[in-house]
RNA sequence: GCCGGGGUAGCUCAGUUGGUAGAGCAGGGGACUGAAAAUCCCCGUGUGGGCAGUUCAAUCCUGUCCCCCGGCA
């Protein structure tokens, strides 16, 4: 491992990222990380987040934010910037990470991305289509429309405009077919137009992708664990707070699984054994579409949870090849 | 003990004027291009509480037994 030439450490060779379902251990793999390079190899290490709930402020116990004694072993990034009355969305939070990485890099420090954000890294990492922002107006009115005539009609409406992309998503995926809509409204092309443009040319250093994850059925109680460590740590406190300064539960941050259960409860429409059934519940069932994402990427070495080893030999070989 | 109401999918329940049953949630798989912890798609055989009877045919009607929930004693 000391075979790496310190003349490396200060040219920061490229990214790590940490991937992998929620609750198998990516933060904690950071930091085994993060000591060994920098004490074994002299490479210093800086940790930035590629989570789209850690960035709130409001909810650093439900989200599962590194503590600060995890926190003072590296520096770490993009963690808690975000009020929760704010929107963020995967084009933001990549253009803040290309921020972080390039002053993490300036200052002769390996970003190692940690995150289980598939969208997220996809739009750093892959490219994301540079589309202007939509109308307000026109995203609202859209809203609207759907609301009142139902999805079958706004499927049709893109299939009228987009045909290629219509076909692609299903007539019930709200999301997709607002998105599309007004992205067709706003800049008078289409969704399909504007993914064939290539985006930009991605110069880009090389990225080692380890995933972190246990299956399903190992994870779930670790979960579960996790959640009542969570309560006993001051979650419903956490939320108790959150919702003084922002009463409103329909607020971006507060759609995070765990902030809208104890939310809920909070509110007087659920009992507490109901919150923390369907907290149980959302979890897991959000590791199960990231399973579902990660594990299709097949750039990704899976690697065994807790097997410190095994992280250290991926890192360190790669190292070695940039 | 008596009077009601129930016992149907892992859970909560619907339904069948008698022709052996289906939703939501859970569970499994998948999609994913600026809301992604989001949004959405596909996958449904279960001794219809037990036994007996009526019937060509019972989950449904009848009898009986068991269990649960209310109320009355």
């Amino acid at each position: 491992m000391s075979s790496i030439p310190s003349s490396h450490a200060s040219r920061a060779p490229g990214r790590i990222c940490l991937v992998g379902p929620t609750g198998s251990g990516k933060s904690r793999a950071a930091l085994v990380l993060a000591r060994v390079l920098e004490q074994a190899l002299k490479l210093p290490v800086s940790v930035i987040n590629a989570d789209s709930r850690q960035i709130y402020a409001d909810f650093p116990i439900i989200t599962a934010q590194p503590t600060p004694e995890e926190r003072a072993v590296c520096p770490h990034l993009l963690y808690g910037y975000l009020p929760t009355t704010q929107k963020s969305s995967a084009g933001q939070w990549a253009d803040k990470a290309r921020e972080a990485i390039a002053t993490v890099e300036r200052q002769g420090r390996l970003p190692i991305l940690v995150g289980g954000t598939g969208l997220y890294l996809k739009a750093l990492l892959d490219g994301m289509v540079d589309i202007p922002a939509p109308d307000p107006g026109v995203v609202a009115r859209l809203e609207a429309e759907y609301r009142a005539g139902g999805s079958a009609p706004m499927h049709a409406r893109l299939g009228g405009v987009d045909p290629e992309y219509a076909a692609r998503i299903h007539p019930n995926d709200r999301q997709r077919i607002l998105r599309a809509l007004e992205v067709w409204e706003s800049t008078g092309q289409t969704f399909t137009w504007w993914h064939s443009r290539t985006p930009m040319a991605e110069h880009a250093p090389p990225v080692l992708r380890l995933g972190i994850g246990l299956p399903l059925d190992e994870l779930t109680p670790l979960l579960e664990r996790r959640i009542h460590a969570m309560l006993a740590g001051g979650a419903l406190e956490e939320a108790a707070a959150a919702l003084r300064s922002c009463p409103d539960l329909g607020a971006p941050g507060w759609s995070g699984i765990g902030c809208a259960e104890l939310g809920a409860h909070l509110a007087g429409q659920i009992s507490r054994d109901e919150c923390l059934k369907r907290w149980i519940r959302n979890t897991r069932a959000y590791a199960k579409r990231q399973w579902t994402w990660f594990r299709a990427d097949k750039r990704i070495h899976w690697l065994r949870p807790l097997e410190d080893a095994e992280l250290i030999d991926a890192a360190s070989s790669w190292l070695k090849s940039c």
